[in-house]
DNA sequence: GTGAAAGCGCTAACAC
DNA sequence: GTGTTAGCGCTTTCAC
């Protein structure tokens, strides 16, 4: 079932008039006459002519599509993230290559090698730890690229988030000021920049303007995951915390289940403050109060800012900060 | 910052060979001597040059890209199917186009317009509706299109499914031989040929081995989402129903939830059974009974299938089902 | 307003 | 084992 391609030449053939001029009326070009224009577009519709988007990116050097390198889809922080930056993509007609890296190095490295290779306009990068060798590889490019939650203080890369130090500090002073005098930060992996340079900070200067002196034994790390959770209670308990602020959803879920499961009474014995508002915080019970933030609009305002990029416009502000809040609900008291 | 692109053409010159040569060694062919193999990979490395995707796919006409159409990344379901599916991929060195389509009609014809038009090699298509304007599509489509957790009774295009009435059959039965006369179907909406057509049949084939009579309130359509599964709970319940088989595992934790919170005792008063086995089905309390499905496999497999066909190699089953069971957890008694 | 022709960077015969 | 040479299907000067 081989079919027959058909080519812009056999419009301008059928058509009788120059390949050029299809081309123009393709492209909207203005340099038409209204009767040609019409004339080339019954064709179009009549042979089903489809115009080809690998010689279009050869000859003109612009794919209108851009990379997104996602550490995992199923993680439900950076999909919401990546519906943010597709939206926003179609509106400006870009398309969009939705690349894995597994959170994994390597993969990450090759992911970056295959998308510019691809010739993509541009790439919009998400993931927890950036190190030389991506780095590198962020300079070797030709195309903009922008951090969308995610962040380097290394290459100033063009970047969107949110304060995460002061959401985190602001978590963990509500739960100082409830009384708590051993609140556990529960987080990712401290190799990741995110938690390490900015997280872990705004927990610390919390305790410090409480005058609380910094555990290690309360800073707990684990693996982004409802079971890596569930399974960190345990330490969470060991430490005698009486409170926690966790970095992700899933991980909150399992230590909320986890305290519940073994009799602790939530937020009577034990008080939780999550960190991203995904709609599983209002599906355990209790409810999560959690640090809110504008995931979407991180993934929208990212690809805002890659089309100006990519327009070689010049950019008011480098790094974006977007406003954070919080919601109280029921794994906190009042 | 505009870097000058350097080319087969620059590596060949400086390895004085020819650009035959260069490709050749880019793309392992066997044909070439150990030295200038080595030679040529040397000029590579240190020129930092990387092959243009682009060109090559319009000179060979194989792009090693596939195209997958998804209907929303933040859909639990969806996206460990795509995860099965972008392994494999990798595992094939295929690279991925992930593309959204919102569930909508308009935006699904378009984004498989545009995969075409990209030159993928071949198409994954998820979608719960498939009408007469996309089969159009696909019957255009010159590459191998195979459907993930899709179903299509129209064309025969080759799928990877399980088998959707026996599972909800044998969950319904199950309700029906714990005592419940009325057992709530809370489904997407029927409009989707895989509810109407596969779920909904195996229902109502479970009720009529039970002699139990069908009674279209029990049959409850929804968003596929938790505010969805919430806000039907009271649907449920003025249909009298005190069981209950739900299609997604979003909704089924809205309608657990809604029901808990109104003060209903699971599964004393209430059972309740999921479809998806999704890690939600143990974050909620109590947690869920499910039909199991190998929803990573459904995509592995359907990626599997689709590089034979790409490969032209004959398919000894065209309709694949995997197998699926059944989980007994809190929201079913015994 | 339209056409001719030169590439874009690569692969794939085909020749040697 | 290696080089030569046509294209792949389109955009883009540059003429007219």
């Amino acid at each position: 079932m081989e079919k027959q391609t058909i080519t812009i030449y056999d419009v301008a053939r059928e058509a009788k008039v120059s390949m050029a001029t299809v081309s123009r009326v393709v492209n909207g070009n203005a340099n038409v006459k209204q009767e040609t224009k019409e004339k080339v577009e019954a064709v179009i519709e009549r042979l089903g002519y489809r115009p080809n988007a690998v010689a279009r990116g050869l000859a003109s050097r612009r794919t209108t599509t851009i990379g997104v390198v996602i550490p995992d889809v199923t993680d439900h922080y950076f999909a919401e993230l990546a519906r943010g930056i597709d939206d926003v993509a179609a509106m400006y007609h870009y398309q969009i290559i939705l690349a894995n890296s597994d959170e994994s190095d390597t993969k990450e490295l090759q992911v970056l090698e295959n998308l510019l290779s691809k010739q993509v306009d541009g790439i919009i990068f998400m993931g927890n730890l950036i190190d030389d060798d991506i780095r590198k590889e962020f300079a070797k490019a030709d195309v903009p690229i922008v951090l969308a939650g995610s962040v380097d203080d290394v290459t100033a890369q063009p970047s969107v988030n949110i304060d995460y130090t002061s959401a985190i500090g602001e978590a963990t002073t509500k739960l100082l000021k409830n009384g708590h005098k051993r609140v556990a930060f529960v987080t990712g992996s401290l190799d990741h920049g995110i938690n390490r340079e900015y997280k872990l900070k705004g927990y610390m200067n919390a305790l410090a303007v409480a005058g609380v002196d910094y555990d290690e034994s309360l800073v707990i790390q684990g693996d982004y995951d409802y079971q890596s959770g569930y399974q960190m209670a345990e330490m969470v308990r060991d430490a005698k915390a009486t409170a926690a602020v966790v970095v992700n959803d899933e991980m909150a879920a399992g230590l909320l289940n986890a305290m519940t499961d073994a009799g602790v009474k939530m937020p009577e014995d034990f008080e939780l403050i999550t960190n991203n508002n995904s709609k599983l915080a209002v599906m355990t019970r209790p409810q999560m109060s959690s640090i809110t933030q504008p995931i979407y609009d991180l993934g929208a305002v990212a690809m805002r800012m890659l089309t100006k990029l990519m327009n070689r416009e010049e950019l008011a502000v480098k790094n974006i900060i977007l406003p954070h809040g919080y919601v109280d609900r029921d794994s906190t008291k009042q």
